[in-house]
DNA sequence: ATTATCTATAGATCTATAGATAATGC
DNA sequence: ATTATCTATAGATCTATAGATAATGC
């Protein structure tokens, strides 16, 4: 009757949807943006691409799992950095960029775009963002500032935009030293 | 006999080609990258696609020049800026969010995929970061965590990371104050 | 001669729908 | 009954090459 509407990421997924955005997953880590078609993605299942259409409305629905994937995992990893070293930017920054480097294809899907807001678990765009935010003591305008930074150095090194000569780990120590001094 | 190379971008354009790249400017930046084909291209240009191929040897070629165009012009935003202020940071970095604010799809463009550098003018690449280096004192670490600040800020900017009700100005005056602060 | 264009076309894709078939669960 | 799959297919594209034709420049 009514067109069900794409549902919320992340939550009641049958367990054969969980197999297909896992094998989403594999094949966008792999080979990138480009290779995640429903096509490659069915053949990967061992299936046609038309019958994803029975668990999946349509790709964009796929790709907003992935995209919470990464943001739950992201949070995730500064939480446990927080956990381990509480209030320690270097720590978040660290837990950041290793966990950026660690799935590029996976950032940049979920980092490259607009974020499709509606279609995330509620609380999970600000989950991510409350150990920074924390780290910076309440200080929205720093805590914006210090993920800008973040966003930036691993972005600019995912698509190789720094010299080949250029010593990174000065350029956060450089930076996150900045703006985290006292004042 | 010898295939020819790619050629350099910005230099020895015939004006035809120079037409060509202006309407693939023109189509990039009205309707954004999925809108820059070939075929769309030639249709602005009144041709048919397969006549493109006379002026350049593929579409790569197309986007290289874009690519080297906002490279000169935020070099040449960029030396305004200390040209007027010398040695302002803040000058800098208004000048480079406005200029990547007003052009977001090329922007992306160049920015957004590894820098076909064997492609681009000798020197364009460090000229657009001079500026920047030398308002840092020549301190290559701080050059670069201030560069990625500011992308980071524009990028996030442009995908509408940040949410709607965010004091980027704040921000940015926060980021850019704690970066500049005598040592 | 050279150059810019054209037509025709190769060769690859894509996403998504419709409707049939087979298998599973009540 | 419901669900997952399949085949067949619509309907859009893409980039790029080959070879013909027309126009321009010596």
């Amino acid at each position: 009757m009514a067109d069900r509407p794409t549902p919320r990421a992340g939550t009641q997924l049958s367990p054969r949807a969980r197999e297909i955005v896992a094998a989403a997953r594999a094949l966008l880590e792999e080979s990138g943006p480009a290779a995640l078609t429903m096509r490659t993605l069915a053949d990967h299942l061992g299936i046609k691409a038309p019958s994803l259409y029975k668990h999946f409305p349509d790709k964009h629905g796929v790709e907003v799992e992935l995209i919470a994937q990464m943001l739950d995992e992201l949070a995730e990893a500064l939480e446990a950095a927080e956990a381990r070293d509480p209030g320690s930017l270097q720590a978040l920054a660290e837990a950041y960029r290793t966990y950026a480097l660690a799935h590029p294809h996976l950032y940049r899907l979920a980092t490259e775009r607009p974020l499709p807001r509606p279609s995330l678990p509620p609380g999970l765009e600000d989950r991510a963002a409350l150990p920074l935010l924390r780290a910076c003591g309440g200080d929205l305008d720093l805590a914006r500032a210090t993920w800008a930074f973040a966003h930036g150095m691993v972005i600019l090194e995912i698509h190789g935009r720094f010299p080949g000569d250029a010593d990174l780990e000065a350029a956060w120590k450089r930076g996150l030293q900045a703006l985290h001094r006292p004042g």
